[in-house]
DNA sequence: CGACTCGTACGATAGGCATCGTAGTACGGG
DNA sequence: CCCGTACTACGATGCCTATCGTACGAGTCG
């Protein structure tokens, strides 16, 4: 069978279920720069990128912190992909307990950064 | 002009401007269960509660905190009215600098509420 | 196997924050 | 003027968290 990817191994990690993902963890998760411009790029550049593909200004051990935060709170899903972990957001998840919020909060980024980058 | 009731007194209270207010504080302020039931209280009850109104399990000392948090993170507008300070949401700037940004969380806490609450 | 890359775990640290209690200020009414 | 009500200010406390550095585990490639 072609069983769309086999998640390459045994490590797995442990994700919140759907019931269990609370709007509280989900807009503190979402409270953090880092973390809002990990998930910015998530949405811009579609699911499937790997830790090492985020430039932040912060080192391995952080940007490792902050993606446990966002698997936990329940707004991305990490798979093992070999020696690389690859990153989506759980849009159908967020969508179907907050219908809009995603968006909503994708949107005012944008706006945000325009405001506050563009002069 | 007939000034549109003289906020009492000269106890001003600082507030940020439209364009002070940051997504990431937004979120932060919300994300907080005390402070996500002020703001849906005030949202569902209309503007202008006295904090008193609110009948949060902490001490007034925390009240206070939770509602300075909201203010300063531009959620809210707190005005002196004799011995009570009213708070209201500010709907207006909120909207324009976050469009759906307060509607969508707003309906998802009350989803969660139901969903919660409700077994 | 050996080396290299990717990411984790653990401990440390410093700052933030939710909470409390007490003492104090501002306003309104008798 | 005195008192009660509404809220604040300040200090203390304990927890959470963002950050780092170093040492380690898991895969991949030669």
């Amino acid at each position: 069978m072609t069983t769309a990817t086999p998640t390459s191994s045994s490590r797995e990690l442990p994700h919140p279920a759907r019931e269990e993902i609370r709007l509280e963890s989900v807009l503190h998760a979402l409270s953090d720069p880092m973390r809002l411009q990990v998930v910015r790029e998530l949405a811009a550049d579609g699911d499937e990128l790997s830790c090492s593909h985020f430039d932040l200004p912060v080192t391995k051990s952080t940007t490792t912190h902050h993606f446990r935060v966002l698997r936990e709170s329940g707004v991305i899903r990490q798979v093992y992909r070999g020696t690389a972990k690859m990153n989506g957001l759980r849009r159908d998840d967020l969508d179907d307990l907050f219908p809009g919020l995603l968006a909503s909060v994708l949107t005012a980024a944008a706006r945000q950064a325009v405001r506050l980058g563009g002069g």
